[in-house]
DNA sequence: TAGGTCATGAGGCACGTACCTCAATTTTGA
DNA sequence: TCAAAATTGAGGTACGTGCCTCATGACCTA
């Protein structure tokens, strides 16, 4: 900060008034001093800044709650960064909202205080309050990044998540490989308005029809991420299908999935592929009753997000870098 | 360091001696602060010490040189983290070593100097002359950690890898999955005296055996590690067995490999598995030439071996805990 | 008992930033 | 043109730690 007043021709006073974005600068001082930091190259040290505030980075999570174990992952997740992140002075935060309750979570991030709150992360589908909210709080001056699932249209300064496209062509190119002699195989998807589902499907469809047209498609169908629902539409499907070689269920219920295999005594004999690396899919995995897990590595996601909010709170940066999440495959054989 | 003091009824000098390990402190009075750090729970601020010392964390990061892109693609890791770790206080440093080459790497622990290093990351092999390196700097102060393969008996304070033996189930279980009729499948490593290929065909055969009987092996053959050798290898492999099913190559040498498969004409008609990410592999899997390519991650590694690095500069913590490394699996459809 | 050694306390400066006050200077508006 | 308002400078304290000096007192040995 030295240099860049002394390369400005300003005071230490000025310097920080014009980082601080505090008021009492005129335009064209801020200019000469917006210049001497980028023609030195200064950037503000965030550990020595929250120290001097005596503060923490403080990060709220908004998380659904609810009956899907992927969401609880996530929140695990947060849990278990929270003490190694607390010792570089972050404070990480969870909150549960109920599932698609967007009222709930736009009264969430409304209530965010920018005195105590740096950078609010939400998973939400996209809806028009929530779009209102995100906005308004980042007028106050909050950060918010989208997680999972993106906000397209609205002043979110990051999303992280994985690419579901890939996820659906990987699906696809294992359970065609799984079946050189072709045969049917069934997708149930969650509901069809699903941004993510919708996007497995379509990766899916692709490489099927690219690289596997011995592979017949049954579906989709649609099981509501429930797993009484989808234990019920599974049992239906194996008992009209004798000859089905292979399920892929782009969705959640796989609870449901599993026991549905079980109890028609074809678990292991088909070849099924499911989504997220959860209780119930570590149970397949391990009984042999679903071959493959797609993760979307919910603690990848969780370290990344914390990276970005550290970024975004050195400022200035409109655009913010972090590595890709990649999707996890899981077999039996490579289970953490 | 204030409350400390105040509890051990000591002075803030004399809780920074015993911090610090400079001399001149009672041993009665050496335990009285570190109780009283226990009792409070204390932890060092690794911010703010390096701040006070004006002083980066220093990390060296011992690299093997040669053409193995696996090594290659290690020492990218590291300096794609050099710029982001540097806003934190670390200086991270490769230096790259003949490969195999273990009085280099020995000389160059030796000279690493206590007051400009603060941690080493090696990747080595076990042998005596890097052992008695290792335990050198360890008494010097340098923290020593190994990556990709461990240094059992040594004083190194923590190891960061993948399972490679689950490495080796997991492309059993792909395979045996690819080729439901059974069939032949031939194995080629680099070495059998390296520990981590013994491990990933220890897996493999673990799970042919139990799960898989239709499936008979060949091999293991050996490649060394070397493109000519491994093309050499599998071309004689190729037209001695027509009816060859499936190839693992749990070593490298994958540029071999796949030219191999693509003068046999029958790249594509076996399905291949192989190991480490790089330019070979994604051009084997964008070819259809490999099927799967099992990768350890290298950045994850190297963001292990940092924050495991900032976990020992705190000092007195005798284990440090790291999330595990989990394998990549990669096909054509899900390449970064 | 004198002289020496060792253990400890007290306090200062430094690191890079935040944020405060008060005074001095410049700009603005009427 | 002059007072009021806005802008800027100067300098202080703080954050948690490292590392230095100097003084003091306890203990040991000859």
């Amino acid at each position: 900060m030295h240099d860049v007043a002394r390369a400005a021709g300003v005071s230490l006073a000025t310097v920080d008034r014009v980082l601080n974005g505090r008021p009492g600068v005129r335009a064209a001082t801020t200019e000469r001093v917006e210049e001497a930091i980028k023609s030195l190259g200064f950037s503000r040290d965030l550990n020595a800044s929250l120290m001097a505030r005596s503060r923490n980075l403080k990060v709220v999570f908004f998380i659904p709650d609810g009956s899907n174990e992927f969401m609880d992952s996530l929140a695990e997740a947060v849990t278990r960064r929270a003490g190694p992140t607390l010792a570089d002075r972050m404070h990480l935060e969870t909150q549960r909202i109920r599932a698609l309750d967007t009222g709930a979570l736009a009264a969430g991030l409304d209530a965010l205080d920018p005195r105590t709150c740096d950078c609010a992360v939400i998973v939400t589908s996209e809806e028009p309050d929530i779009l209102a909210a995100v906005d308004s709080a980042t007028r106050r001056g909050i950060a918010v990044m989208t997680l999972v699932s993106d906000l397209p249209g609205s002043n979110r300064r990051h999303f992280i998540g994985v690419d579901n496209v890939a996820a659906g062509r990987t699906a696809a190119s294992l359970l065609g490989r799984f079946l050189p002699q072709g045969g049917q195989v069934a997708v149930i998807a969650g509901s069809l308005h699903l941004r993510d589902h919708l996007e497995r499907l379509e990766g899916f469809r692709q490489i099927l029809s690219a690289d596997f047209s011995d592979i017949e498609l049954l579906g989709p169908l649609e099981g509501h991420d429930e797993r009484a629902e989808t234990e019920a539409l599974v049992s239906k499907l194996l008992a009209e299908n004798p000859g089905l070689s292979g399920i892929y269920n782009l969705g959640a219920g796989n609870a449901g999935l599993v026991s549905a295999l079980k109890s028609s005594g074809r678990a292991g004999k088909l070849r099924v592929i499911a989504h997220e690396l959860t209780a119930p899919t570590r149970e397949g995995l391990h009984f042999g009753a679903i071959d493959v897990v797609l993760d979307q590595n919910p603690d990848g996601e969780i370290r990344e997000a914390i990276a970005a909010a550290r970024s975004l709170a050195l400022g200035a940066a409109r655009h913010v870098a972090t590595d890709p999440i990649e999707i996890g495959i899981f077999l039996r054989d490579n289970l953490r």
